[in-house]
RNA sequence: GGGCGUUUAGCUCAGUUGGCUAGAGCAUCUCCCUUACAAGGAGAGGGUCGGGGGUUCGAGUCCCUCAACGCCCA
């Protein structure tokens, strides 16, 4: 791509052809590569979410990083040294979950393999998926830092993980203990709140009665409790009933003896339980019986109520979510026997059965609610109880560090209990757009527990923790001794051999006699300077002295989400950029980022932990400044574009169809700040190339999908796979069932809107001689109106387009290029030149840069079609527009966004030329209806002031009209012509027709009549109402008097013509 | 159950502090293969802005209410 290189261009843009071209010529260049720079050069960045590497992109995704590439693109042109960061998340148990279906389909099961070759299988499927998702990055043009990306298990990564726990670990942030977690027994991990998806259940409500131990004196024998959840009454440890219920009185303090297991367990008030309300439009009350059975160990309402009244916590399940008696249940009857070992499932129908059996089932009802699922296995969550690592981010230096981050216009007011805001850097700097996810932040952090990290993993970041329970007799003095005083669960953090030698020790009491101790290493490179007073054992050693001594390291792995908390910072080298020197300097120059572009399901799970984390460990910095929520995609039903659905749109299908350019450009244009935006979606047939619509079925789950195996349309014996098949595991392509790719009509737009720049640019480079180049830059208060029109169009562009994208405006953004560069452009400037062109050097080097300045702006959505065109566009510029600065640039990407002098924004011009483009409008509409084709030139007859204003415009309404002469209207009236009216006068055309039909001229006159009578009869009403002649703007007033002035003119013009014709 | 959002032309969507005749693209209709572009050009038709109520001189826009759909949280 040379710049002096002229050769004739295609006649229409063909994307596959430019593509790769234009990818390998930002490849070969550094352009996208940032580096520190000093405190007073302008600095721009984001980090790109780290998609999983469980599956391939998808529209959703091509979305949010087309807006951060249009971001990026811009402020790199705009001269700030712009970083965008790459990276993919190893998502724990979504890729684990991934790869785990995937050997088992080959037979393979995961605990047979063993973690070590289980985590390099896994290490397989990520390499494979990293590099699918980088390329789908780079073929949507994504300009990113590619020689900084980052993986979230990297080292680099890694090693701030682990920093950052043993920071947390230290200062007591982290502990762990006995809770109730959200289990999934088919993965048998536990689940983050976030995790647990709530679906609709069609079950029952089962009414059992529980026998008194005592019946009362007015006979009652038994109180009848509500459960959905029968088989968990084995684990029951008391019935609440409210305090205000009529039989609270009479029956709390009383007991109960539990039925099938025989335990007797108390009667408690307790204003959670909801009272029996059978008229209640509250459907928990209406199926209420006043008497909540509770459960501490598996609910965790009921852990509530066993925390107020004191209650036993008995777990009378297995990880597997079936009975059993190893995991807290002690006193198991012989009745209760055969239950163990029975599934939840299998339990809850024996339980029933043995309550109908013996006479205490008294009743059961249909029953709809929401119950939790894993949103992996898709199986109802037990709430379990075990052993968890949790981050106390309840605490202040954490939950509420995140809220005072908000910007006080957007929450004025923090919590009770939340420290006021100081002038702390970072202090009510976070801005959401749109504002109202302002809200959303602060309703979770106002609401937010603490968060459990672990999980039951392989695939992940393992908990740097070793730990070994010991007898209290064998702990040591100093233990005990840090321990005296505190209850079992309470965690100390103790000083002693480890503690000497850089890591931290924790412990704590399990049970009055067993104590845990919990060893923490930092990362080796933060032990290595940690100041250890002569003790230089090293990692390794450390851990091989843990092991020795019976410590274990803590199996499981942290939440995903511990490690992308981190990324702001954790890419950018934290915790020892010095240990990376490619990173030195970033955390200071690029941290905090500009920007965070993010769908809203995000917020909570990530948005909220990068402000707590780089908050917390970078003296209260936030990750990022702004956060911006975009759209989320549906499919043509409304459904959300998503990997589980299976529905989603690999962005290279579109790639394919359309091209990225297309792509981008109608992303970016349906980006508006509302949650949702429809995409219908429709199939490419393999066979024919040919559009249609897919048949489509409906999910068990009730999700309308495209049918795994579609027919050609145009023949029915051959068939296709579709991309939801493939995605839902359902069909493979083969050669006898191609996969079918997916398109869309909205891209349409775009595609064309990128063919329109490119044959506006063949024209002008036709139309651009090899003259020699000009000698001085071109005055535009020597040019013809069209020139000087069309460049103040530019600048007023430019300006616009900075507004859209400091407001976040995208859709904005694409509209008012489309609007300038279709008709503003091609529409208007184009044609008018047409004739000029040629013979006017001062006029192509205006073209020339409008036509530059062009590509700069339509670059950042439209990266491909306009780096192709500018080598051409450029070689091309032989001069300079005074008040246009264009500076050259080998590659567009590099190129200085298009600045102009205020001094090219003629009011009187624009002014001029719109009036002119409203004649232009009439005539041509005039032309239309009479459907006098283009060649046809015609003639006007005209009064003296709109004869003036067609020539106060040089020309343009001449070229735009087709008119060959105009005349003065007069006594003398063409005999064949038709009337038309402008600003109040009478305006004849003629030549349009051979003949003219004076029904149909009355008529179209009648219709001008009508509608202006109408509009009269509007502004006069208005005017004749003295609320509005006193109460609105004195501008709004004199404008409907101008507007009805002008009418009345136009009515009377219309009226004469009619006239006229007799 | 709580919160957020959406409902504007046949379709997909704009419409920023209330104020010109409510806009765009696609689709439809008419004419035109005019040497940049038929993925195009010049025109045209098409909407009582989800229903009801209110505030106001004036409501697509603000308030209340109902309905449908979607999402998030519990």
């Amino acid at each position: 791509m040379s710049t002096t290189e002229r050769t004739e261009l295609p006649p229409a843009y063909v994307p596959a052809d430019a593509e790769p071209g234009v990818r390998a010529a930002w490849a070969a260049s550094d352009v996208f590569h940032a580096e520190p720079v000093a405190d007073d050069v302008p600095t721009y960045s984001i980090v790109i979410p780290p998609p999983n590497v469980t599956a391939a992109l998808h529209l959703g995704h091509a979305l949010n990083n087309t807006l951060q590439d249009v971001l990026i693109r811009y402020h790199r042109m705009r001269g700030f040294e712009t970083l965008w960061m790459p990276g993919t998340d190893h998502a724990g148990i979504a890729t684990q979950t991934v790869v785990e279906k995937r050997l088992l389909a080959e037979g393979v099961k995961r605990l047979d393999m063993g973690r070590h070759a289980f985590v390099a299988r896994t290490q397989e499927w990520k390499d494979e998926y990293e590099r699918v998702i980088l390329d789908q990055l780079a073929e949507m043009g994504a300009s990113t830092d590619n020689a900084r990306t980052r993986f979230t298990m990297d080292e680099m990564c890694a090693t701030a993980v682990q920093h950052a726990f043993y920071e947390l670990f230290g200062d007591g942030l982290i502990y762990r203990g006995k809770r109730l977690v959200n289990w999934d027994p088919v993965t048998r991990t536990a689940l983050s709140d976030d995790e647990v998806e709530m679906e609709e259940v069609h079950g029952h409500m089962w009414y059992l009665r529980y026998p008194l131990a005592e019946p009362l004196a007015d006979g009652t024998d038994h109180v009848t409790v509500a459960t959905t959840r029968p088989e968990t009454m084995l684990g029951d440890t008391a019935v609440a009933v409210n305090p205000d219920d009529p039989r609270a009185a009479a029956l709390v303090g009383r007991t109960v003896v539990l039925p099938i297991v025989g335990r007797e367990i108390p009667i408690v008030a307790d204003d959670y339980v909801v009272m029996a309300d059978p008229e209640s439009s509250d459907a928990k009350a209406q199926f209420a019986s006043g008497f909540l059975k509770v459960t501490p160990a598996h609910d965790t309402n009921d852990w509530e109520i066993g925390l107020r009244h004191d209650l036993d916590v008995i777990n009378v399940m297995g990880p597997d979510g079936a009975i059993s008696d190893q995991y807290g249940w002690d006193d198991v009857s012989d009745e209760a026997r055969p239950f163990v070992g029975l599934s939840r499932e299998d339990a809850r129908r024996a339980v029933v059965t043995w309550f109908e059996a013996h006479g205490l089932l008294d009743h059961v009802r249909d029953y709809t609610h929401s119950v939790g699922h894993s949103y992996r296995s898709h199986v109802p969550v037990e709430p379990w109880l075990s052993d968890q690592w949790y981050v106390r981010v309840t605490d202040d230096r954490l939950r509420g560090s995140a809220l005072r981050a908000q910007v006080a216009d957007q929450i004025a007011e923090l919590p009770d209990g939340v420290a006021e805001r100081t002038d702390t850097t970072g202090d009510g700097e976070l801005r959401f757009y749109p504002d109202r996810y302002a809200r959303t932040y602060y309703q979770w952090h106002d609401n937010i527990r603490d968060w459990c990290i672990s999980r039951q993993l392989w695939w992940g970041h393992q908990i740097p923790v070793w730990i070994r329970l010991v007898h209290v007799d064998d702990a040591g003095d100093a233990i005990v001794a840090a321990l005296d005083g505190h209850d079992v669960d309470d965690a100390v953090l103790i000083e002693s051999r480890w503690t000497q030698a850089g890591a931290r020790h924790l412990v704590r009491r399990t049970t009055e006699t067993e104590i845990e101790e919990a060893v923490c290493l930092p990362p080796a490179s933060t032990l290595r300077r940690i100041d250890r007073e002569a003790h230089t054992i090293s990692y390794h050693e450390l851990v091989e002295d843990l092991e020795r001594e019976g410590y274990h390291r803590d199996p499981d792995v942290l939440d995903t989400w511990f490690s992308s908390g981190l990324w702001p910072m954790s890419t950018m080298g934290w915790p020892w950029p010095e240990d990376h020197p490619e990173t030195i300097g970033l955390l200071d120059c690029f941290n905090p980022t500009s920007v965070l572009s993010t769908a809203r399901e995000i917020i909570t799970l990530w948005v909220s932990r990068m402000v707590m984390f780089n908050r917390y460990f970078l003296d209260g910095r936030l990750p990022f400044d702004d956060v911006f929520i975009h759209a989320m995609v549906q499919d043509g039903h409304g459904q959300k574009m998503s990997k589980s659905l299976g529905n989603g749109v690999d962005p290279r299908d579109i790639i394919h169809s359309h091209g990225a350019d297309a792509m981008r450009f109608a992303l970016v244009q349906m980006t508006t700040d509302t949650q949702d935006v429809r995409m219908p979606v429709d199939m490419i047939d393999p066979y024919t190339s040919e559009t249609f619509e897919p048949e489509y079925v409906t999910t068990p789950a009730g999700h309308t999908v495209a049918a795994p195996i579609q027919s050609s349309p145009s023949d029915p014996s051959k068939q296709m796979v579709s991309a939801y098949g493939v995605a839902a595991g359902l069909v493979e392509p083969t050669d006898d069932l191609p996969l079918a790719r997916n398109t869309s009509s909205k891209f349409d737009l775009g595609r064309n809107f990128a063919n329109k720049l490119w044959n506006a640019t063949r024209f002008a480079l036709r139309r651009l001689g090899d003259t020699s180049p000009l000698d001085h830059p071109v005055e535009l208060a020597n040019r013809p109106v069209a020139d000087r029109w069309i460049v103040a169009r530019l600048a007023q562009t430019v300006d616009r387009l900075d507004e859209a994208i400091a407001g976040y405006q995208f859709n904005t953004y694409a509209d008012v290029l489309y609007d300038f560069v279709w008709h503003d452009v091609c529409d208007r400037y184009l044609e008018i030149v047409k004739p000029t062109i040629d013979d006017d050097p001062e006029q192509q080097v205006v073209l020339a840069n409008v036509l530059d300045a062009v590509l700069r702006v339509m670059h950042p959505v439209c990266p491909f079609v306009t780096e192709t065109l500018w080598p051409h566009v450029s070689g091309a510029r032989r001069g300079d527009v005074g008040g246009l600065a264009l500076p050259t640039s080998e590659l567009l990407a590099a190129a200085a966004w298009p600045v102009a002098d205020a001094s090219v924004v003629d009011e009187a011009i624009i002014d001029r030329f719109a009036r002119a483009d409203d004649l232009i409008g009439r005539i041509r509409g005039l032309r239309g209806a009479k459907n006098v084709p283009p060649k046809k030139q015609i003639e006007l007859h005209a009064p003296a002031a709109v004869r003036e204003l067609i020539d106060s415009v040089d020309g343009i309404v001449e070229v735009l009209c087709g008119l060959a002469e105009v005349h003065a209207i007069g006594a003398e009236r063409p005999k064949i012509a038709s009337p038309i009216t402008f600003e109040g006068s009478e305006l004849l055309v003629s030549g349009l027709v051979d003949d003219v039909d004076l029904d149909a001229e009355r008529a179209r006159l009648q219709k001008v009549i009508d509608g202006k009578t109408k509009q009269i009869a509007g502004f006069r009403g208005r005017l004749g109402n003295d609320g509005f002649v006193n109460n609105a703007a004195p501008e709004v007033v004199d404008q409907t008097r101008r507007l009805l002035a002008d009418a009345e003119a136009d009515l009377a013009a219309a009226e004469q013509a009619l006239a006229h014709l007799g």
